[in-house]
DNA sequence: TATTATAGTTAGGCTTGCCTAACTTTGTAA
DNA sequence: TTACAAAGTTAGGCAAGCCTAACTATAATA
């Protein structure tokens, strides 16, 4: 039956799903080369990891034939792209970090930090832009505390 | 000469430096048992980090002899624990996290987000922290807002 | 001091995730 | 339609980390 068996996946697969998942978005369809490309791996990673989502019923998958997602894994991806896109716009706006780095951070940290965690500082950060919007600038006020804090 | 080399140490050498750490804080020597049983491994593969530690230059380790860090050693497991501590007492007393899950993420967290985001993150919590010492009181505040926040 | 339990090590094996090199398939352009 | 380049796959290998089972050393006690 592939069902999907949505039994926690590894980060290194979470990175092949969403990938997948921002690539298809234009197309529709993703292609092997450019995932390995947008995750910096080799070709074989990349049909290695399809077989693994295809065993988990997320991807369709048959050698040289088009790469897309099941239903099921299309949304275990936008969930992983939404809790992503979170942290990321938190360490480049508030945190002031560099697009390329905190895109690296925020891909691994929902699985190191546990889905706890990452629920609670999702909210956390809602909590902080709502203040922000309010007039109450955190993001400003922790730059300018930044330049003087040696971590 | 077995100096260290400071090569980025992997997230599981870290936990086992860091263990070694803390365990010697009350007798100066740890012993292989408690580190497994603190990190929630076999006694084999302490003895497998040990000697890799070792190698780098970071603890003295001889079998059957007692475990100690070298100076490096323990400088490296010293800014470890600090961070780790950060982190932990930040996810614990603002994000109101449970002790154990935030020593687990906090453990990881190091390695995954990378020395830059660490950095500003704990500029950022100890900006928070200064701001709820002036009364402005976030923990609270975002305890509140919490009850109303389902990410 | 001999015995035995406990601590520690070694050997061998498994999984995940990656790699390169060689091969196959597909698609494009003479 | 053939020939070649590009995309994709397969085979084989490597490293990190972990495990269990069997062994060895140490230490405690009779």
């Amino acid at each position: 039956m592939a069902e999907a068996k949505n039994n926690n996946l590894s980060a290194s697969l979470e990175d092949y799903l969403e990938a997948i998942y921002n690539l298809s978005g234009e197309f529709n369809t993703a292609r092997s080369k450019d995932i390995a490309k947008l995750l910096g791996v080799s070709k074989s990673s990349v049909t290695g990891a399809l077989r693994v989502l295809k065993e988990r019923g997320l991807a369709h998958y048959k050698p040289y034939d088009s790469i897309t997602l099941t239903k099921t894994g299309r949304k275990a991806a936008a969930e992983i792209a939404r809790k992503h896109n979170i942290l990321k716009s938190f360490f480049i706006n508030v945190l002031g970090i560099e697009t390329d780095i905190a895109h690296q951070a925020a891909c691994k940290a929902e699985h190191t930090l546990g889905a706890e965690v990452i629920s609670r500082l999702l909210c956390f950060i809602e909590f902080v832009t709502k203040h922000n919007a309010k007039g109450y600038d955190w993001a400003n006020k922790f730059k300018k505390f930044y330049k003087n804090c040696k971590k």
